[in-house]
RNA sequence: GCCGACGUGGCGCAGCUGGUAGCGCAGGCGACUUGUAAUCGUCAGGUCGUGGGUUCGAGUCCCACCGUCGGCUCCA
């Protein structure tokens, strides 16, 4: 008596009736069955010990694979709860699934104790402990009464059980699951091992805790029962959690490569800017070297932007509460703006978007049709109270500069202008080395305003943009602010993360809070719409973000030091000013210093500064006109240069806004 | 705002179970005159985040506050 199932290359296999899952992997070879940790039958995913049938499709999954890291995560996810609850009987456990790159659990602890630091290692150790021991995950199914009984104890579990047994009435499909938790509206599942730890799971598990083993606990934090900041507050333990102890060192070695890009540290290394205590948290001072950036980029974007349709328009900072009303600030977000100040009998708030300034603007004077679209642009910097625990450097700060407009246009013009922006967008991001673009259209959320219709009519202008575009995206259901449908474009950095940069949004909502009107060629008045984007979407952010991707080493023509020029010796310091003379004459940002330590003290100096293009100059250059030209990324420094060639070398790469090194000697 | 951790000269750190602060880098000065990622010497610099408390005595222990960091919530 056999069995047969259809395997993922589209061959089949013919197995013992009664096989398992485990079978069929060791049957395929040894290899798989070492790597097994699930697998997937007729597009389920099931324990290995799942006994297969006849004409079932099967496939395994292996441990690196993306499903079977996530099987890892939530199989270390329970030993970390099972290690939790021996250390700290009464403990309660809520949930814990895999994340991207671990894990996390949330627990209460008897007495409202709090995990610290040093409670990671004795859990850890516990949990090393359990995977010793290779104790099995053994699934078992219960009714809802059943499971109710089983957790008993448990609060949270019971609330996970009875909040699915409300909303889905036994239905016949039963596939209706809380977060992957285990309650299907016919019953739950649970795991449990030997040690009598059980937990209400979906699975599937590896089979047996000694499959784990390349984790490590990172850290505690808070975080709300089912993140509602109104309901109790569980402490969460985060951990990691690979396929093998490289893959782990893999990860971790990630983690400390983006601690040394960190804005915040090379923000101070390079002498860029800092947060003084005096001005208060999340308010930046910039120092020479990062207003002189801060400078490249924003000059940059206006003379773009001019150069685009775009007019150029200056606002204040601050307003009448009444202004805010209108726009209906005041009415959503009047917590996260600064409180209002009283002055002369009036009202006034510090500004946190500029859109209703830039629509006085637009309704200064009767419009005509001829002037759409107007495109009004301003670096704008508004202030948000960002609450404490938000604030991240540059990231995240309560005084930003908007590299924001406001397009009024005809509806009939809003998709090819939103087709022009997203181009618009590509090219000014390219500039600064940035290709690597995922949109997101955020469509209308629970608490909404507006007509539906327009909304639908807004999202799809959305959509076609961003596909005219050939830009991957996705759809955000329900993530759109109240007022508008959003396009989110985010970019990936050199180290693989994710930046939410520009924003686009079609704002339904303020053309008729203010009333604004165009004649039409019709001679009829016709409310405009409205777009908002930003493309830095904050100048700090993005620099925060520039300083990332870079570790620092900004592009030729943002850097801030571009050349320094180091003289060999005492007496070829005339001479190195001399080279500094002409490539300053040649726009280039250059300085010199003096021969006062020895040569690879001041080179290892100027490549810690970050400085593209170091120039060393000595006796032979003297005697033929050149320089010695050491380029950031270059394998080794090229000597003998003409400082014609150099002038023209560094003029061009600063041009081209290319990374580093001359056009035709690319170099990174 | 909530949970946890941390605050020692500009920066990075040491300072054990309480006995009146130390190192490296950076900085000043002097010497060295250097061909591609750390020359040597010397000097100066800290009321140990702030305010209370315990103690004969507090950088070390306790409390409160401020700030920073990691999360949670939030992000127009």
């Amino acid at each position: 008596m056999t069995i047969t199932v259809a395997l993922p290359d589209g061959t089949e296999r013919s197995l013992a009736a009664g096989a398992t899952a485990a079978d069929l992997a060791a049957s395929i070879g040894k290899r798989l069955a070492a790597d097994a940790v699930a697998a997937v039958v007729d597009g389920r995913e099931v324990d290995l010990s799942t006994p297969l049938a006849d004409g079932q499709s099967v496939a395994i999954v292996t441990r690196q694979s993306p499903e079977g890291r996530d099987v890892l995560r939530h199989s270390t996810a329970h030993v970390l709860a099972q290690a939790v609850c021996d250390l700290w009987p009464g403990a309660h456990y809520a949930i814990g699934p895999p994340i991207a790159d671990g894990f996390y659990y949330d627990f209460s602890l008897p007495g409202d104790g709090h995990f610290s630091d040093e409670d990671l290692g004795r859990i850890e150790a516990r949990m090393r402990e359990i995977v010793a021991e290779d104790q099995p995950f053994v699934r078992e199914e219960h009714s809802i009464e059943g499971g109710l009984a089983l957790f008993a104890d448990q609060p949270y579990k019971v609330e996970i059980i009875r909040g699915v047994a409300e909303s889905a009435p036994a239905t016949e499909s039963g596939e209706v699951a809380d977060a992957a938790e285990g309650v299907a509206a016919g019953g739950v599942s649970a795991y449990r091992n030997t040690a009598g730890f059980v937990d209400l799971c979906r699975g599937p598990h590896v089979p047996s805790t000694g499959r784990l083993g390349s984790f490590k606990l990172m850290r505690v934090a808070g975080a709300y029962w089912r993140g509602d900041e109104k309901r109790p507050q569980l402490q969460r333990i985060y951990g990691t959690a690979w396929e093998s102890d490289a893959a782990l060192g893999e990860h971790l070695h990630r983690l400390a490569e983006a601690e040394r890009r960190d804005h915040r540290k090379i923000g101070a290394e390079l002498d860029l800017f800092h947060f003084p205590p005096e001005i208060g948290g999340g308010l930046p001072v910039f120092h020479p070297n990062g207003a002189l950036v801060r400078h490249l980029l924003e000059s940059y974007s206006e003379q773009e932007h001019l150069a685009s349709g775009y007019q150029l328009v200056w606002t204040p900072h601050l307003a009448k509460s009444t202004l805010f009303e209108t726009s209906g600030h005041l009415g959503w977000y009047a917590e996260a703006m600064y409180p209002p100040m009283e002055m002369e009998g009036a009202t006034y708030h510090l500004k946190p978007m500029n859109c209703p300034m830039h629509i006085l603007v637009y309704a200064s004077r009767a419009r005509s049709y001829r002037e759409l679209p107007m495109r009004l642009f301003e670096l704008g910097t508004v202030y948000r109270f960002e609450r404490s625990g938000v604030l991240h450097g540059l990231a995240r700060v309560r005084a930003l500069t908007q590299d924001d407009s406001h397009i009024f246009c005809a509806p009939e013009q809003l998709r090819d202008e939103l087709v022009g922006l997203v181009s618009f967008v590509l090219r000014m991001l390219g500039a600064f080395g940035l290709t690597d673009f995922e949109a997101e259209v955020a469509t209308r959320p629970d608490k909404f305003v507006g007509d539906e219709q327009e909304w639908e009519e807004a999202t799809s202008a959305l959509v076609e943009a961003v596909e005219a575009a050939g830009m991957p995206y996705v759809m955000a259901v329900g993530e759109g602010s109240f007022y508008a449908p959003k396009l989110d474009i985010h970019l990936r950095d050199a180290i693989g993360r994710r930046w939410q940069v520009s924003t686009l949004q079609v704002d339904l909502q303020l053309p008729q809070r203010f009333g604004l009107e165009y004649v039409g060629a019709d001679n009829v008045r016709h409310r405009p719409y409205m777009v908002h984007r930003a493309l830095f979407g904050s100048v700090e952010r993005f620099m925060a973000m520039l300083i990332e991707h870079y570790a620092g080493a900004l592009p030729v023509w943002l850097a801030p030091v571009q050349a320094r020029v180091l003289a060999v010796r005492g007496d070829h310091e005339q001479y190195a000013a001399d080279v500094a003379q002409r490539l300053a004459a040649g726009s280039v940002r250059v300085d010199v210093g003096p021969a006062d330590e020895p040569l690879g003290a001041r080179i290892r100096r100027a490549k810690l500064d970050k400085v593209p293009c170091v120039l060393v100059v000595g006796d032979d250059d003297i005697a033929a006109g050149t320089v010695g030209v050491n380029w950031r990324g270059a394998s080794r420094p090229e000597r003998g240069v003409p400082v014609d060639t150099l002038v023209a070398d560094l003029a061009a790469v600063i041009g081209s806004h290319l990374g580093d090194g001359p056009p035709g000697k690319v170099l990174g």
